[in-house]
DNA sequence: GTAGGGTTAG
């Protein structure tokens, strides 16, 4: 007895067989039933599902139509290619026509409305479950997990206990429902209730702890799992959830210390052990990735170097950390030594060259990328922006609906940014438009039309979208708008808002105060300035950046104290860059400061010989005071240094 | 042919 209920264990801990019931006897039916199918019938039927398998359904669609004998299996293969696709009106249709309908027909359709988003497909699901004559523990467990995925666990758990025989497949999918709202009580109180846990229920819980932040809770549960779960010598899936729920935190520490509790067993000749506990690529990759995440670059190339196994995923991992590092040499040299590079290797290659400023080798590999999909455009589009090459975008982004691929957030975020870039307030307007139509506006997408109405000078539309975002705003929200006001120069509305956001004790951002800074600037609050700029020290530990130093600056040198202006420069931590010595001279030609005029003209000719601007300014304000002499020799200069003066031009779009 | 779950790109 003892050999045969071992044998049972570890067929159930496979997931081959799971709790006594109806469904096993029933597929081992249907197993005996296909021996009795003709040859012909039988073989049509595999390729049909083949084709589903592989994502032809159309194909295997023609060759459901061609077909001139169908049983009940080819009916349902072919109803379940459009469950997968979620085409439940398709699958309805078959439904409705088969000649005879089996469980798995019924299953299969209230499976597709429950995975539909929606509550009539839900109560349609519902109302064919009800209709049911006889149901098996499929059907059960289809619609308790289609309950539990859509939040729905009232009801999940009332059908739960008026399943005639409970299983772990049913509690897994209560976890995983729990977890979905939020419930981690419960979700822990369902897995303590099941008798025999197999691993999908250490993985639903692990996985749903994680996301809901609750690594402490999940890494006790994973230590203290006992006697009587089927799912403790298959541990390692919960494991790497783990690891790569510390990685997403930045905790590797932790992170290394469980990936070291996983056994490394390589049997003798390097054969893999027996032993079902023992790490595997996906442990690997996401100890690696927890690297890659905090930047250790070394470390994960140790482990990649250590790897004997690499899937896609491997190398992936390893090409996205140095693209990360901007190291684009070792991204592609790897790109070129792997295997078989997928979509995900491609666009990993193109976002990388994108971000690191080289247009031509992005749009090179975009264009020799055999199967772009939309994240492939958006990278590319994406870099185009970053690279302010905005006319560039915009072609590929009419260039990518005409080929058919439909722009998602991503793609008009990026693109409202070129609208801002561009200052084409028309184009923005029209996005806008666009994307009322096709998503719902979320908060990035209304934090990139904010930045794009206020750089266009719509600073009103800007308040419109603000406004309308009522309760959910994030910290980018509150620095686009506060950003918006000090652009426009309206000081005080920025300085307003400001305390708003601290009063809902929202913490800024260095850029926040880049803005109250400017805001200052604008309204002439000496004070204010430097009272907010001792704060951001002292009440929110940001560390002043050159940009808020030259702020400073601008806020003293419009009012007209330019040696307080000069100290700030002259103990600052940094070397003054174009922004600061600009905002020293800017001042100095309202106020005519002469002296300190020339000293910060100087600084930037050091700084940028080829622009015309400081020896302008300069000559100008010579020429109002009289001083022709040292006009001349700035007229001079100008010329010795072969410097050419440009013709201004207006930056605002009418 | 149907139910529960792990790692990578914008």
């Amino acid at each position: 007895m003892a050999p045969l209920y071992g044998a049972l264990r570890k067929l159930r801990s496979r997931n081959i067989l799971q709790f006594p019931c109806i469904s096993c006897c029933r597929s081992l039916a249907s197993v005996t039933k296909s021996h009795k199918t003709p040859p012909l019938l039988y073989h049509a039927n595999k390729k049909i599902s083949h084709l589903i398998r592989i994502g032809r359904l159309s194909e295997a669609r023609a060759l459901f139509d061609s077909m001139n004998q169908r049983n009940t299996v080819t009916w349902n293969s072919m109803m379940s290619g459009y469950v997968h696709r979620r085409e439940i009106a398709k699958a309805r249709q078959l439904f409705d026509e088969m000649p005879q309908r089996d469980i798995v027909s019924w299953n299969l359709i209230i499976s597709g409305y429950f995975s539909c988003r929606g509550s009539r497909y839900i109560e349609e699901g519902r109302k064919l479950f009800d209709e049911m004559q006889e149901r098996d523990c499929v059907s059960w467990n289809t619609v308790i997990s289609g309950y539990a995925k859509n939040g729905r666990m009232k009801e999940a758990l009332k059908l739960f206990d008026a399943m005639p025989e409970p299983n772990v497949v049913s509690s897994n999918a209560l976890i995983t429902g729990f977890l979905l709202n939020g419930d981690v009580d419960s979700a822990v109180e369902s897995f303590r209730r099941i008798p025999v846990r197999d691993s999908a229920s250490f993985n639903a819980l692990i996985s749903g702890l994680v996301r809901n932040g609750e690594l402490n809770v999940a890494a006790k549960i994973l230590h203290e799992c006992g006697e009587g779960d089927d799912g403790k010598d298959d541990l390692v899936a919960a494991y790497n959830t783990l690891i790569a729920g510390y990685g997403q935190k930045g905790m590797v520490e932790e992170a290394r210390c469980l990936f070291d509790e996983i056994p490394d067993y390589q049997g003798e000749d390097g054969n893999k052990s027996e032993r079902r506990f023992r790490r595997n690529v996906v442990s690997w990759n996401s100890m690696m990735m927890c690297y890659v995440k905090t930047g250790d670059i070394v470390s994960a190339r140790e482990l990649f170097d250590r790897m004997t196994e690499r899937d896609t995923c491997t190398w992936n991992t390893m090409i996205s950390g140095y693209v990360q590092v901007s190291d684009m040499e070792e991204a592609s040299k790897l790109f070129i030594e792997m295997p078989s590079p997928d979509a995900l290797s491609w666009n990993s290659i193109i976002s990388g060259y994108s971000q690191n400023g080289d247009l031509g080798l992005a749009k090179d590999f975009f264009l020799r990328m055999p199967n772009k999909n939309l994240i492939s455009w958006n990278s590319v589009i994406a870099g185009y922006e970053k690279n302010e090459d905005y006319n560039g975008a915009i072609e590929l982004f009419s260039q990518m609906q005409l080929e058919g691929e439909r722009p998602d957030r991503h793609t008009l975020s990026s693109v409202l940014s070129v609208c801002a870039g561009l200052v084409d307030l028309y184009l923005g307007k029209q996005i806008h438009q666009f994307i009322t139509k096709i998503v719902l506006p979320d908060m990035p997408i209304n934090n990139s039309l904010i930045t794009m109405y206020s750089r266009c000078g719509a600073i009103a539309d800007a308040c419109i979208v603000f406004n309308e975002m009522k309760l959910y705003k994030d910290v980018i929200t509150w620095n686009a708008m506060i950003g918006g006001y000090a652009f426009h120069g309206l000081g005080s509305e920025a300085l307003e808002l400001f305390k708003v956001m601290q009063r809902l004790k929202i913490h800024p951002t260095y850029i926040t105060f880049i803005s109250v800074l400017n805001a200052c600037a604008h309204a002439g609050l000496v004070e204010e300035g430097r009272r907010q700029f001792s704060s951001m020290i002292k009440d929110y530990g940001i560390k002043p950046r050159i940009e808020h130093f030259a702020s400073l600056v601008d806020i003293l040198a419009r009012q007209g104290q330019l040696q307080e202006a000069l100290d700030v420069i002259k103990s600052m931590p940094f070397k003054p860059d174009k922004a600061v010595w600009g905002a020293l001279l800017g001042g100095c030609r309202v106020h005519n400061k002469v002296e300190f005029a020339q000293l910060a003209a100087e600084a930037l000719i050091r700084l940028e010989p080829e622009s015309s601007a400081p020896y302008v300014l300069l000559y100008n304000m010579y020429a109002n005071l009289g001083q022709w002499d040292d006009a001349e020799r700035v007229r001079v200069l100008m010329e010795k240094n072969n410097v050419k003066k440009q013709t201004g031009y207006s930056w605002v779009d009418s």
